[in-house]
DNA sequence: GTTTGTTTATCAATCT
DNA sequence: AGATTGATAAACAAAC
């Protein structure tokens, strides 16, 4: 109640689902809360590990899209045809049982969007419908179900070189995602504080020969598996930078000093890590060439072409070191992998199987299979599952992602989950 | 002036 | 109930 008081006159105040400054929760009424948690069949996923605890961020999405009486086995088939249509793009698209045919979702009026989707449109003029009829709105600029974390680690990962401007990375959420093709201002400074203020994100100055606004933000390489379950949902964990007890004044050296209260929580930082127990750390090579910097954490960064000769923090002097000789655009993707299969490598470097579990919302669907996909309009984007995917595909065909209409919502049906590698 | 980045605060939902 | 995670708002500073 005070917080909203202070809410931005500027937004519309329907489209943002919200009111005030709260989250998930007081946006939809009652019965659009209770369908969720009667009918999302998400729930089916959420025995995955990283669905627990999905919360609101979820609810968001669901509720838009009307995601409520889908139900799709774990397995990701749908079985509700009907349920789908108005599911739309709602997870269920994920099941990959619906035909592109059935896909209720119009592509998505790209390039020109205006500023008002039709979507949203009917809200904006309107005061919010209060009537619980969630699946009124639209599928295709519904909010997406994955955390901004999640978004901001897709767009990462999904970039050759592992790194990506501010910019870039609302560029890349708002090709995939009409939803954020609004109101910027508010997901934009959420995504800001995202990469601030997680741990997970870092911060790899440019070189000064290539000036330009901001750093490259890449994804600490010990936060490789922040999904491991393979599900962007949600991460498992907060991921922590490493922290020896032993100097603790690696925030004065740059480090994120507001996660460290975060982190005190958790307090040994190395147990936060997923990588702790299952991966011993990889073997201190010497810093080459003052790639890492210790105690300072300061570490150049690996892509002579993007990198510059600053430092960029970085928790752990040895995560980077060991890679520093492989190919520099995928240095970071290397070594997360190397932490989630230690033994093996992917001969395809972009065709990176860090996770073993396929989960509907995987990386694995994700991140994989640029040849199953690749140019194939319907294949290559479904539902919020696997928006990256077209992305990917976009990416790794040369083409922009941006005009290759990335509607998230299509072809996913075509598309079966379980079978992504 | 705008963008980028940091930080603090609050709220909601969920998990333990 | 407390802790955790995420979303949002906002103030502020630095960089461009």
């Amino acid at each position: 109640m005070l917080s909203a008081v202070k809410m931005e006159g500027h937004e519309h105040p329907d489209w943002s689902t919200g009111t005030g400054t709260g989250t998930g929760g007081g946006y939809y009424g009652e019965s659009e809360v209770r369908a969720l948690h009667s009918g999302v069949n998400m729930n089916s996923y959420m025995n995955a590990p990283a669905m627990t605890g999905t919360g609101h961020m979820n609810a968001h999405y669901v509720n838009q899209v009307g995601v409520n009486h889908s139900s799709m086995p774990a397995g990701g088939l749908c079985q509700s045809p009907g349920a789908v249509v108005q599911a739309g793009a709602g997870i269920t698209s994920l099941g990959a049982g619906l035909p592109p045919s059935m896909s209720p979702i119009s592509p998505p009026p790209y390039g020109n969007m205006p500023v008002m989707s039709p979507v949203y449109g009917q809200a904006a003029c309107g005061i919010r419908s209060r009537e619980p009829k969630p699946y009124r709105r639209s599928y295709t600029h519904a909010k997406p179900p994955y955390s901004y974390i999640s978004l901001i680690t897709m767009a990462i990962q999904q970039s050759g070189s592992k790194m990506l401007t501010l910019n870039e990375i609302y560029q890349w959420i708002m090709d995939l995602f009409p939803f954020y093709r609004q109101n910027q201002q508010r997901w934009q400074n959420s995504i800001r504080h995202s990469l601030s203020f997680n741990d997970c994100f870092i911060k790899v100055p440019r070189l000064p020969d290539k000036p330009g606004k901001g750093s490259f933000w890449a994804l600490h390489p010990d936060s490789g598996n922040m999904f491991e379950n393979g599900c962007y949902l949600r991460r498992q964990k907060r991921f922590k930078s490493g922290r020896k007890p032993d100097t603790g004044d690696k925030e004065a050296a740059g480090g994120k000093p507001g996660s460290s209260e975060v982190g005190s929580v958790s307090s040994t930082s190395d147990s936060d890590s997923p990588h702790s127990s299952s991966s011993p750390p990889p073997p201190p090579p010497p810093p080459a060439a003052s790639e890492v910097k210790a105690a300072g954490v300061e570490l150049r960064a690996h892509r002579a072409d993007l990198l510059p000769s600053s430092p960029v923090r970085m928790p752990s002097p040895h995560l980077f070191s060991h890679h520093h000789q492989h190919h520099h655009h995928h240095a970071l993707l290397l070594h997360e992998a190397a932490h989630l299969k230690p033994d093996h490598y992917p001969h395809h470097p972009h065709h990176p199987h860090h996770y073993s579990f396929n989960h509907p919302f995987s990386i694995n669907n994700l991140m994989s299979e640029p040849q199953l996909h690749k140019l194939d309009p319907v294949v290559q984007y479904g539902g919020y599952g696997c928006p990256v995917s077209g992305a990917l595909v976009a990416a790794k065909s040369g083409l922009d992602p941006a005009h290759t209409d990335t509607g998230y919502y299509r072809g996913v049906y075509t598309r079966p989950i379980m079978n992504s590698s």
